[in-house]
DNA sequence: CAATATTTGCAAGTCATTTGCAAATAAAAG
DNA sequence: CTTTTATTTGCAAATGACTTGCAAATATTG
């Protein structure tokens, strides 16, 4: 493991909500170079060290976010539309329903995405929703 | 509502998958600029006649994905990482949960994402697997 | 430590999507 | 059915996330 792997690896089990590779490699400033942190999402996704999902906001446009895969439970993810963050939906409550779908179309599936988007408790209040 | 419009919405009335920008973009060719497709699909969004979602596949990158809402049901969708067709798991079925998480949470969600990717029955055979 | 394999930084692509602007078309007004 | 006003379009240039070629730097092997 290279330095600028551990480095990457080590900001994702920290953070506590899905980071965008653009994120992280802010945070990383002058310790590796953009591409180095895209290269090496990769890898550790490969590798199953991190997972990703595609998600889309106005302020941030069109990314892919990264969480750490030690806890080793899939989680789902609300994204607030004013504020930017993530919450937290829990483990993972699609085992059951995709093995019944592969059951039923006789597909195999490798993975899925379930995510929501709104608005969160806090930004209601100070827009007075 | 212009021609263009209307030929987009037609494509994505008559079209039993989700479809991208690029691609109906090349079915209209000349009729209209691509610049125009990716117009009118905000609008049409905009306004309810057609819903998206992003997904990323190894043939053609990230794309957003297109479908009419004149059945006005929310469907999800298989996608095949060999052949790229979608196959349709039916209506949403997540109304109730969605409910529960605003619930829990406190937060408004204003849309859902839910999809798998994997290998179709089909390509499993031709594959062998 | 030498030999080999992998990774990195840098700079230059890619590619879906967006945007400015002036011309063309649609909708509203008369 | 013209005129006026508002919206949409095509074209070309820009944006921004992500990728890639290549030679230098760092890891890993023996």
């Amino acid at each position: 493991m290279t330095k600028a792997r551990k480095a990457i690896l080590k900001t994702l089990e920290n953070v506590e909500e899905p980071i965008s590779a653009s994120e992280l490699a802010k945070r990383l400033g002058d310790f590796c170079d953009p591409a180095t942190v895209y290269r090496n999402l990769h890898y550790l996704e490969k590798n199953n060290l991190a997972t990703s999902f595609i998600l889309h906001c106005s302020e941030h446009g069109t990314e892919r976010y990264y969480s750490s895969k030690e806890g080793n439970e899939h989680h789902h993810w609300f994204h607030c539309e004013q504020c930017h963050r993530f919450i937290d939906l829990g483990g993972c409550f699609y085992a059951e329903q995709v093995r019944q779908f592969e059951e039923k179309h006789a597909f195999t599936v490798h993975d899925h995405t379930f995510y929501l988007t709104g608005i969160c408790q806090r930004c209601k209040q100070k827009l007075g929703l």
